[in-house]
DNA sequence: TTACCGAACGCACGGTCGTTCACTCTGTCG
DNA sequence: CGACAGAGTGAACGACCGTGCGTTCGGTAA
């Protein structure tokens, strides 16, 4: 089963999934309407309906697909660079340039709909919980593969990976909170730093990272 | 002009606002709905709806009964305390019981909302900004009177209030964050543990502050 | 060629939404 | 006392919502 029908098919998917994302990350996944998406994209409400099958389908597929984004603009630049402190710092500085670039336009996708659907048990829920455990995950094994590369102090243990981890991502989603409600870029500046300090603080070879964090030049 | 007729319209009033400030923090201001409420309180759409005028007032109405509050359950017990590292360790401990103990049942209000809001124009937002505005404000002069009081190390100047002010509150939202969305009180003692190390590593008298925040005995 | 599958459409449904309006009732005050 | 004001009602409105159904059309596979 290749190509031509079903290809069709998935590229009105994936035009879809491109406007629900940045609409979601604005507006919310209940901000989301059929019929404004078909409208939007010139097709049918019961086309877009039947290509989901529900609306909640739409939202579960609205988050993959931006998960897939993530992934694009924050992981995968770092992927393959050799495990280290630095290899850490790059994967933060790389979150910070993805929420304050707007590569959504409503700020970090995964901040709107988790404070959205935190308190609503369901399966959009779950699949954002996933997502994000995911993503906590990734963040303590890169600092964890650091550790075990020698990238820290002795005295750094396994034990307090997650705790960096917590310290870290709460600075980079206070960023982009506080960057969006108050359109102040300066944020990122101030989480940049307070993410060096907790870097600089336990690395074996402080001086092998920045003692600043970039000036940001993108203005929101 | 006092008692008696438009008391009866206050009560009403802060029944409604009783109802939504639980209901936004959980579904958001958006989903607030005159007819749900209306029913659950056994009055008439329409009869909320004139306590109010519109649904965008019953929103604004209610991030400022939400904000009495917040100011009752995170500002009031500490008010009085002589300016100092430990006030600003108490301010702190009573923002983190106040989410904790789900004073509102979606967690803080502030942050259902201002994920909901940060990115859309017009009033309701503007109203939650500059509750965060003031709150940001309040957090910054307890550690300013702190630092006039000596509390913090030589070298720690005014300048540096705003990172430290910023570096908590990022700890305590992810807290609350982490806590609805995974059911893991948990990130509570981490975040009292980080906010602990960044008081302890300016404080000019670290041993005056516990090493370690209370264990979290709330279950969410 | 025939038989099928999936995209996409048009239409209609039942429901909910915020809002309007005319109305009753009753404390308050000149 | 009489006039006003504000609480609360009830019915109706227009708009939009997600969903279901029947149908058309064209690419795919036997």
């Amino acid at each position: 089963m290749a190509d031509g029908r079903v290809e069709r098919g998935n590229q009105t998917r994936r035009a879809v999934l491109e406007r629900t994302v940045k609409i979601a990350s604005v507006d919310g996944l209940e901000g989301l309407s059929l019929g404004k998406i078909a409208t939007d994209l010139g097709l049918s409400k019961s086309g877009v309906f039947a290509l989901f099958g529900s609306k909640e389908d739409l939202q579960l597929a609205t988050v993959r697909a931006a998960r897939e984004v993530f992934v694009e603009h924050v992981v995968r630049p770092v992927r393959e660079a050799p495990p280290g402190a630095a290899k850490a710092w790059q994967l933060f500085l790389s979150w910070l340039e993805y929420s304050g670039r707007r590569v959504f336009p409503g700020g970090c996708f995964f901040y709107s709909v988790s404070a959205e659907f935190d308190a609503r048990p369901g399966p959009v829920r779950d699949e954002v919980a996933r997502a994000r455990a995911d993503w906590i995950g990734y963040v303590e094994r890169v600092l964890d593969e650091a550790r075990l590369a020698g990238a820290f102090r002795p005295g750094f243990e396994a034990a307090d990976v997650p705790q960096l981890a917590f310290e870290v991502m709460a600075l980079m989603e206070l960023a982009n909170a506080h960057s969006v409600l108050h359109e102040d870029p300066s944020a990122y500046e101030r989480a940049g730093r307070g993410i060096l300090g907790r870097l600089r603080a336990v690395a074996a070879a402080p001086d092998e990272l920045p003692e600043r964090p970039p000036a940001v030049d993108y203005a929101v």
